[in-house]
RNA sequence: CGGGGCAUAGCGCAGCUUGGUAGCGCGUCUGCUUUGGGAGCAGAAGGUCGCAGGUUCGAAUCCUGCUGCCCCGACCA
């Protein structure tokens, strides 16, 4: 492609209101425009990214056999009261009318009408199992869309679902879709994690994500130095503690703690490390009555672990001041397990701790040397918090580091959630009706593209991973207005890298040097070969890969030039 | 949806407190010079100051309402 060509738009200047790194990078590289919130149009530098991450997932999908379609992006609504989704999706589903006031939604994924699809035309066992995919636009109503691509609220999404006829070949399909998932990851040239996950609303059993590892994630990620087990923090376990509780070290006594509201302030307020101290979260029960939930001051509730237990009602919720004030006589700070009437329910590391410091349900006061037995009843103990760095892995081997990464895929075990509310059976070898079991995989592919910049950038701009950069090589020509012979080396080695099929980018919009190496640098090319009348005297040109320091000086061929790319010949 | 902030030229910003000629940098266009790391000189174009009301002789500036966007919390590929 000849960069004058490509209606390219760089900024020297970051955007205001771009926060995260790919964003920026991707508005200075003219890959994408923003239309609204969380809307993009993606310019032609982008789509050049964008396509050569589909290819890579249609490769690999198509591998392990898996069908491409093309679903509707508007679906009717009544797909959706079948299966419940209607009401259960809530904001998130973008809802419109027709000029016959009949209701459509703009589709956030596309379950209810795979399910339809495979309904209408699927009768026997034999036409199992099916894995079908689509690379497709979705839209998705987000709270709070942010961080460009990352979170935006029309994206690009592959998603597949697949049908079998029980969990035995589910399971098999679903390891299948592991697998290309990996290969799909290993091939853009990621670094990420497969972690098990919380199967949330979409609901069904085993579930994992895929993560690329970034600081700017947005997930916490639990993962065993031993290497055999990782789990989103939202679902990774805490073992419960061995050994003994000592025996209390004083008298429950308390003391006035004015002002004094959180851990923190407690912690200074009376010199004690916050693994001494107790916090009282309350929540609200399953029979609209607050239980108290009592976790060690330095462990963070695990919303999803806490609506889970029996009891508790979900989605979790908060107890208002009123409930509270009405249930323990103080506010929210000085809480605590001492003299209430409500369950308790406290995080199992707990178990065996002694002489904690509790509020004591009078605003401004808490409890030294509080010990359960004596000074509470034996509270109900329970999995409660969120893991931390250096608790044991669950697996039992090593112990847990806590990474941050960007979720760019999800496979799920359905089960027969859709098919049994959308009444989709088939017959098996006897003739009785069965209902398939399904599987659903998804994979952000504008995410991932974001995901890489997040991963791979300098202070000069994008690196991107070969296999999805926009072009494979860029040739840059110094004075290329005043020499012919530079002009004429230029499309010769532009010519030649298009016959061997690398994908060369050639600069001839005329610009200063300095211009032409900041636009390659920024969007990324990996490769860059410079064209000078100096060189050329030399029989040579200027070879830097975007990761290099420093420039060498090759062969004026285009057989040095794949070499120093590290493409021999016949690639 | 709750809390905070912003809205002035394509982009980044100043001007607003104390009302009176709309400005700077980058970018864009023209010409000349320049050409190995975001050039120099000269000239030019480009703004109903987010929208609607109000106060005032006069509003970018003060007041009211609205809209859009961004940031912090509960969702997800």
């Amino acid at each position: 492609m000849r960069l004058s060509a490509l209606a390219l738009s760089t900024t020297k200047e970051t955007p205001a209101d771009a926060e995260i790194v790919s964003h920026q990078l991707m508005l200075r590289a003219g890959m994408i425009r923003r239309l609204g919130a969380g809307l993009y149009t993606w310019a032609p530098l982008g789509m050049r990214v964008l396509r050569r991450v589909e290819a890579i997932i249609r490769e690999e999908m198509d591998n392990i056999g898996a069908l491409e379609v093309l679903m509707p992006a508007i679906q009717p609504a009544e797909l959706w009261r079948e299966s419940g989704r209607w009401e259960a999706m809530g904001p998130l589903m973008l809802r419109m009318t027709d000029r016959g006031e009949r209701e459509y939604c703009f589709g956030p994924t596309h379950e209810e009408v795979i399910t339809d699809f495979v309904r209408r035309d699927f009768r026997s066992y034999k036409q199992l199992p099916v894995n079908f995919y689509q690379i497709q636009t979705k839209f998705r109503d987000e709270i709070r869309p942010r961080f460009g691509l990352m979170r935006a609220r029309e994206f690009i999404m592959k998603d597949a679902y697949s049908f079998h006829i029980d969990e035995a070949d589910l399971n098999r399909e679903y390891h299948k879709v592991r697998s290309a998932y990996v290969r799909i990851l290993d091939r853009i040239g990621l670094d990420y994690r497969v972690v098990a996950a919380d199967s949330g609303d979409i609901g069904g059993a085993r579930s994992e994500e895929f993560h690329v590892l970034a600081g700017s994630g947005e997930d916490a990620l639990a993962v065993s130095t031993s290497g055999h087990y990782a789990a989103n923090v939202e679902a990774a376990g805490t073992i419960a503690p061995t050994g003994k509780r000592a025996a209390p070290g004083g008298e429950l006594k308390k003391i006035a703690t004015p002002g004094v509201a959180t851990i923190a302030g407690l912690c200074e307020f009376l010199s004690v490390d916050a693994t001494q101290t107790a916090k009282s979260i309350v929540v609200m029960g399953d029979d609209g009555l607050p239980v108290l939930l009592v976790l060690r001051g330095d462990h963070k509730l695990n919303e999803i672990k806490a609506e889970n237990l029996d009891g508790i009602a979900a989605p979790l919720t908060m107890a208002d001041e009123a409930t509270i004030r009405e249930h323990f006589g103080a506010g929210p700070g000085s809480l605590g397990p001492v003299n209430v009437n409500i369950p308790v329910i406290a995080d199992h590391a707990l178990t065996h701790a002694s002489d904690l410091v509790v509020g004591a349900n009078y605003d401004g006061s808490h409890f030294t040397h509080f010990n359960w037995g004596r000074d509470h009843p034996e509270p109900r103990f329970a999995d409660l918090r969120d893991v931390v760095a250096g608790d044991a892995s669950p697996d039992g081997q090593g112990t847990l580091e806590i990474l941050r990464g960007i979720e760019v895929g999800h496979v799920f075990q359905l089960g027969d959630k859709y098919s049994a509310s959308m009444n989709l059976t088939v017959l098996d070898e006897s003739g009785a009706n069965v209902t398939p079991q399904m599987g659903c995989y998804g994979f952000g592919v504008s995410r991932v593209v974001a995901a890489a910049i997040e991963q791979a950038h300098d202070d000069a701009g994008i690196c991107w991973p070969e296999a999805i950069a926009p072009f494979d090589l860029v040739i840059i020509p110094i004075k290329a207005d005043k020499s012919e012979r530079v002009r004429a080396a230029c499309e010769q080695l532009y010519a030649e890298a298009r016959t061997a099929g690398i994908d060369a980018a050639y600069d001839d919009r005329g610009l200063r040097p300095g211009p032409m190496f900041a636009d390659a640098e920024l969007i990324g090319i990996p490769h860059r070969i410079v064209v000078s009348e100096r060189g050329l005297d030399a029989g040579k040109l200027e070879y830097k890969g975007r990761r290099d320091s420093e420039s060498r000086q090759v062969e004026n061929s285009l057989a040095a030039i794949a070499e120093a790319m590290g493409r021999p010949e016949g690639q």
